[in-house]
DNA sequence: CGAATACTGTGCCATGCGACTAAGTGTTGC
DNA sequence: GCAACACTTAGTCGCATGGCACAGTATTCG
């Protein structure tokens, strides 16, 4: 639970930036090679390749070198932690839910 | 645009503190006052208090005071643009699939 | 071979975050 | 009234983040 929470919040990290962010979407139509990626941003390349790294580190993109070029993949099922999380935060809501509802279930019966 | 991802940027910020994630996954029980809460972690009050602001200023939780305690409640409705940004994803992930399919459907026809 | 390309490594710096202590404000209970 | 309570404000501190410049390495092309 414990390493879930680390994941968790790794990935909530990476993807608090919209740089990051933006990669993840442009990587969605596809590998792209790292120059490629860094033309987009008004950025050197140096800081560029921090927010590679953030993100391959943390599982979102993983990365490939074939000679001098570096190629980025996107990670689909990474972002599943991020899905899993929300879907535990409903269940929780929905638990809730059930509880009132039984609550004013008991008071109308009551009251009869 | 500009605004939406601004917005991501705060939900996914606020959302990568484990600390705030407890207080949300425990929001979801009901409303709770932030004594209550600020009990259950290793923390002085001020140091929640902060989480607390960044959980309200980027409309996780909402709050109000009567008296002289402060009850946070959750507000489920903010966590649908995490939702919205994955789907967003996917959808660009489907398009990209959908894509791919027509190539190899195109690459069999033309063989035959 | 040598120049251009595509990173990669190093070091620096400004900013912001998350924690703390200490002191202040407004409410409530005896 | 006044003490206890529940925050709230203010100020400090260490450290991580995100940017930069500059130099280095490994590949590729003519």
């Amino acid at each position: 639970m414990a390493q879930y929470s680390a994941q968790l919040d790794g990935v909530f990290v990476a993807l608090a930036d919209p740089t990051r962010r933006w990669v993840i979407r442009r990587l969605g139509h596809g590998p792209t090679s790292v120059g490629d990626l860094a033309r987009e941003f008004p950025m050197t390349l140096p800081s560029f390749m921090k927010h590679v790294q953030t993100l391959e580190s943390n599982g979102l993109i993983h990365t490939t070198k074939t000679g001098r070029v570096r190629t980025c993949v996107l990670n689909r099922e990474r972002l599943a932690v991020v899905d899993d999380w929300l879907a535990e935060q409903r269940r929780i809501w929905e638990e809730r839910t059930d509880r009132l509802e039984r609550l004013v279930t008991d008071q109308q019966e009551n009251q009869q």
